[in-house]
DNA sequence: ATGTTCTATGGTAGCGCTAACATTATACGC
DNA sequence: GCGTATAATGTTAGCGCTACCATAGAACAT
């Protein structure tokens, strides 16, 4: 019962069995594994499969062989260059595996996030990276079910679902509350992320303030600004926060998409920086040197943390072992600002 | 002959079709197409799979109904934001239809181009958007046998491959190039991308030659920079610019990331723009809006691009003619940098 | 009562590939 | 010469799903 016309389809791997006079099997080893076939034989293959314009089916591949060499990747949002440098250092370890990379956006939703991980079940993915270390209950479950390699990036589980590389948002957090201290900075104020989607954002906001209850200054709530992450967000929460207390001397902001937003607006203003207020970011991209003053930043391999997770991705899909959490740390980068 | 232990093996739909007490056939119903089967049956399967934690294996189904509901999108890098908007556009219109996106980054490289659509031919996606309108040879060949739906974004074709959404790179560059002249400026200095690898890059280009030519102007080779599209480029272009000729008065950047760059330079030496030197982009990248002064620039329908270019894709999918070349246009923001 | 239509469900084949085993030819040691 | 190792290729049976056709029963018209 054939259900389509046999006609006009497109090459099999039989046809070019067929066209080169050997087995599909042969055809297939010759694409996966050409040091199997004889010099003879290969080039016959390779010129049947240049003659027919043959495009290997990685659909029936992956399901006979039970492995698709794909690795499903979750980000927040592509718009924030942060991710892509990770992206950038998964992509090249991967890529150099012969692994292709799946890219989906949560848009820092765990229901999408949710709905992500499943669509790369379905897919059958060989591994999983995810942004950050807060899951659904679901996705948990189905990652535990599925018994898929997963890595979390960016930030360090305390119950790890597989393995993690990141860093301590939290401790980087606190350490430039300190350092804005030892500057003499005294009314520290703070403009974040949305925390309610996000643990990286939550771990800032706590480490801002441990940080301030160490150097035994009060948080006040007023201070403390959530926003998404965009330049004109990070301007109009200075703004804001100025406008409503003129005592503030710093603004700590959770992101350097932020911090530049807010930089950018006092100069806008020609408001001296630091001198009327000190302003201070954590990401250290690479737009915040080129400003002056220099944005006072916090760096982290953004890079690294895409080739270890790779690594380590790689290591459990071939079968060692798992539960290896990676800190990377970060670098407090002092420039003008504050 | 079995080739995987029976025991712990994941789900199936004949699992699940068994606990049910249906046939398979009738799962993948109540999965695909619930309005085919009957309230109480439905509610059984669905109960079966929540108890089962099943997830449909996506790839078993492609093969047997010849669709995989996936498209297949080629971004140049992921670091530049001004791609993430397109993408934005994809994926709404997409996701809500039921599609998933395959995103891969070519890096301006038409050899990596090519692998991708190979791995996507490879993966059967259902279309592919291309960014830009220069592919190599055997890419076009391979789309061309392929038969699958594809739209080029970002600038328009003289020969589309099938349908393309974008405006004219060219009529935007020379337009500005108009935009500086009529300010006054004469001598208007170029700093754009590495045209070898990118016709975007090279139509921005031959705008403001024809720009300059049609001002009576003649274009000096030594005003013309190329660079990758990063801050620090602009920077380092416009610095080295100014002091090979210090007459230059105005500076177009063929793009907001280099313009920016070069405007921060500019601010960080204390340069009066535009009074020592006029400074213009192209992308309308929001940032552009937050410096004092306001970037000149050239706005294009970024996300819209995206969502025409899916709806078109979708209307090739679904059978729809081939052909159509949308230009969505640009629009020019004067702002106090020239 | 008979035919017609519609709804709900099932049986079977096969999508295009590769794992596992089988087979054949060739080389090698003694 | 014979057993044994090695290389090159083939045969077969699925991987898990859905298209296609079949079937059975209910609803309705004639």
């Amino acid at each position: 019962m054939p259900r389509r016309i046999l006609a006009d389809r497109p090459t099999t791997m039989a046809d070019v069995a067929r066209r080169a006079g050997v087995a599909a099997i042969t055809v297939s080893r010759a694409l996966s594994n050409p040091a199997q076939v004889s010099a003879a034989t290969l080039a016959r293959i390779q010129r049947a499969i240049a003659e027919s314009g043959y495009v290997r089916h990685a659909l029936a591949g992956s399901l006979a062989s039970n492995a698709t060499r794909c690795i499903g990747v979750v980000v927040p949002v592509l718009s924030n260059s942060i991710f892509a440098d990770t992206l950038q250092g998964l992509s090249e370890v991967f890529e150099e595996q012969g692994y292709r990379l799946l890219i989906a956006c949560s848009q820092y939703d765990p229901l999408r996030e949710q709905r992500i991980v499943e669509a790369f079940i379905g897919q059958r993915v060989d591994g999983i990276a995810l942004t950050g270390v807060t899951h659904s209950g679901p996705t948990r479950a189905m990652l535990a079910r599925a018994r898929i390699p997963v890595v979390q990036m960016w930030n360090l589980p305390t119950r790890p679902l597989d393995c993690a590389v990141g860093f301590s948002n939290f401790d980087a957090a606190r350490a430039m509350v300190r350092h804005l201290f030892s500057r003499g900075y005294r009314r520290i104020a703070y403009i974040g992320g949305l925390t309610y989607k996000n643990d990286r954002t939550q771990a800032r906001e706590r480490g801002y303030r441990q940080g301030l209850a160490e150097a035994g200054l009060r948080v006040k709530e007023s201070h403390v600004r959530r926003t998404p992450f965009e330049f004109e967000n990070g301007a109009a929460a200075l703004s804001d926060l100025i406008e409503t207390d003129p005592s503030i001397d710093a603004v700590f902001a959770a992101s350097d998409v932020l911090a530049v937003g807010a930089l950018l607006h006092c100069l806008r203003r020609d408001w001296p920086v630091p001198r009327k207020v000190a302003l201070a970011g954590l990401d250290g991209s690479p737009i915040g040197a080129l400003i002056k003053p220099e944005l006072t930043s916090i760096r982290f391999p953004r890079h690294q943390i895409g080739v270890r997770s790779a690594e380590l991705l790689l290591d459990r899909i071939r079968g060692r072992a798992a539960g290896v959490v990676e800190d990377l740390g970060f670098e407090l980068i002092a420039g003008g600002s504050a």
